[in-house]
DNA sequence: TAAAATGTTAGATAGTTGTAAAACTATTGT
DNA sequence: ACAATAGTTTTACAACTATCTAACATTTTA
């Protein structure tokens, strides 16, 4: 189900590079991570696990949420952060299709 | 065939993110394209692609070897580029694995 | 209302990096 | 040997970015 999903995903140039930059960084690439592994995470969870400020935080998860690969609703006083499995399986799929081997 | 390959790849911590680095630099992936649309590639022909300084394509060269994205091997004057698919399967792989759904 | 908790924004700083010019090495052709 | 070609390395610089502190807005709780 999930390869149906990514391909009904339709990444732009601009997405598909906001992508590759969002998975750049070490820290950021661990928090999405740990978004992954929780149904809806708020914020405040990931600040237990990382030594880095509230501010570096709120910075990171809005270029995750740039790059679509996370999803953000507010609940109160809550940032409940999800994470977009079908945006980074299209981003897989487009970064073998455009490296994918000549004539096959 | 390509799945089979790539499973048989390991990545270190280090080489994925040394990976993901590479592949976040709009240019160098797209000198990562050209040289998977030839079987063995050249860097002076990257240099009629991209208006680019031959300083730099070396650097980005270089970066591609360091993650193992690409293999280099010297023929004569010539530097013979060449696209390995099966690492850029495992990091694929392997990204999926890390922000795979929770118990499934 | 006051205080506490959650997250955002603005500004500053330190580190990283993409780029080119220039000097260099190594190979090929005349 | 000389010149031309292919690529590397060094150095320098401008742009970007991860990070923090401090001030702010918003929501919950006492």
């Amino acid at each position: 189900m999930s390869a149906r999903a990514a391909s009904r995903v339709r990444l732009t140039g601009r997405q598909f590079e906001l992508i590759a930059k969002a998975l750049a960084d070490p820290r950021r690439m661990a928090l999405l991570e740990t978004i992954a592994g929780e149904a809806a995470c708020p914020c405040q969870r990931l600040r237990d696990q990382f030594p880095v400020s509230k501010a570096t935080i709120s910075h990171h998860i809005k270029e995750l949420v740039r790059a679509g690969l996370v999803e953000a609703h507010r609940e109160g006083q809550f940032l409940h952060c999800e994470v977009q499995r079908d945006v980074l399986g299209a981003y897989t799929a487009e970064l073998l299709r455009r490296v994918a081997r000549v004539g096959a």
